[in-house]
DNA sequence: GATGAATGAGGCTTCATTCAT
DNA sequence: AATGAATGAAGCCTCATTCAT
């Protein structure tokens, strides 16, 4: 509903609804519509960071560059899911202070380990600017945006492999 | 002000207030806030594009890399005076067709035909999916959304060149 | 409240206030102020043509002046409560294809059938044009109207008996 | 234009395009909205009531029953150009004290003297209550809103004729 | 604890009126 | 004297929030 009407578009009345309660019984539950959102928020960050952990602990024991595929094939096929969702998560992250961001900074932080290990691994190099760090964002927003390019979707598998390959070499002809 | 409050925060009368006139004169000017706010952008994006143009025209005699370079450099300079305001277009850039996505889509548009040249000189590689293409928006979202993952900024130029060096060799050790 | 301010006078505020509950309030019945309009001019409208209906129903048996008399005490004494009301919606009534017009053709239709009633007993003459309707018509607006030209309210009884006798024979001398 | 927006719905800035000057214009010309509209109000009542007052006097002579023919066909005349605009007069006609209420005003007081004269010359009966004086007046209306019942509309003279007829006759068979 | 009608602040928009040019 | 852009009060409507049942 959220994907279709927008974060703000979606009203108590609405909610309550599709949610098969009365709007009364929402207040009950939660302060006010801001809490009940950062509620809905912060259970979908759950959710993501848990399959994400999961996937990094799995892999752990395998080579960066397979760590850092599989943990976008977990990203990818959970955007497949919530990407919509997400899309409007991302929407409403203005302002830098905002509450929403923690979505945005759990994830960074992820990658940031992730690219630490791959750094102690000689895999990748030093990146003081955390300029890596936040390709591999962008790169994760990029797909839940495809289709505003006119692109079409790509499977989690082929759409993680193509990250990596291009993340390690580049563009470049001579890689 | 939009930066501040968003898009959608923003009433008629903050906005009324901020342009030093009266409410019903924006109604003179503007059918109503959405043609107001379709206004707004359509003059930003001109702004931007008008800029990105005359860049890539600058220095069409130059190799791919530079030429790639000087836009990204043009890019962040604008971004450095209006990456706030930016934020809040792509964050609008919801629901597939919305009119919002114009900018986006022009942008995209300019680094596919830069990319286009980098494959006939043989620069880069081919591009099926269009996944480079899509990394060049990530890097030019991902600089404005630095500060979002508590990042400082960068400079224009350092930027540039870390993107297009990242974007030619990749993150790679062995590049 | 609407006889003083007029139908179109009549904010939603004063409306509300007027009922005694909240702006809201009146939203959670009625969809905009046209349906509330709407409801009320049908309401009213619902209340007259019962009480005629059971008056010419009552008189059915009596001959055709009674009942065209025992008609209009039932309309004067529902002008005497509702009069400044009606001439509202009368007043509204311009527009041909007007919603408004539904009282105003309602009772047109009873006087209708009454008056194929009369002529076919014999008592008043064929009247191809409905001219005659159309005076019944005028007789009952003129009631409401009396007061705009300066003269005084009329008992209802006193007033149906006028207009009736005047129906059957004119102004004329000689009748 | 009145005719087809209301007496309420034209606005200055229409109002000021058909008159084929600016707003500004009418502000010199008249105090407010609704001075403008009393006069434009006042300039038809002249219109009709010169019309009038040159048919009675024309008609002097005649007797009472053909003055007051010749009076209504000046009236329904009138009505065939401006009946638009004037069902809008009158519906703007609610409030006692309304100072719109002045052509119905004038009308009565035509309609009045010229019975009086009927009186005097024995051809029509006494009328204390003024019951003819208002049928008369809402003959004129009625013309006016025959549409509203479904009817079609009539030919000055012959209108004028059957409401003459009708006025001293009535509806009677025995007649 | 659930309900949902009532509430009213706040948002968008219109339009009569003003006044500098 | 004419102009018409600017003004802002006032109107309609929405919707987050409350609270009696």
């Amino acid at each position: 509903m959220f994907a279709e009407l927008g974060l703000h578009g979606a009203g108590m009345a609405q909610i309550a609804e599709r949610a098969g309660v009365a709007v009364g019984t929402l207040y009950n539950r939660f302060k006010d519509r801001e809490a009940l959102l950062d509620a809905l928020l912060a259970q979908r960050r759950e959710d993501l960071l848990e399959k994400l952990d999961a996937s990094l602990v799995e892999h752990e024991g395998a080579g960066f560059s397979k760590q850092l595929e599989e943990c976008f094939v977990t990203l990818f096929e959970h955007l497949e899911l919530h990407g919509r969702f997400l899309r409007l998560v991302w929407a409403s992250e203005h302002g830098t202070e905002n509450k929403r961001t923690q979505m945005s900074r759990a994830l960074f932080e992820r990658f940031d380990v992730l690219l630490k290990r791959g750094q102690k691994d000689k895999v990748i190099r030093r990146d003081p600017e955390h300029v890596f760090t936040t390709f591999l964002m962008s790169a994760a927003r990029g797909v839940v945006l495809r289709d505003q390019y006119g692109l079409s979707a790509l499977a989690p598998r082929a759409a993680a492999h193509g990250v990596v390959e291009f993340f390690l070499k580049g563009a470049g002809r001579s890689a």
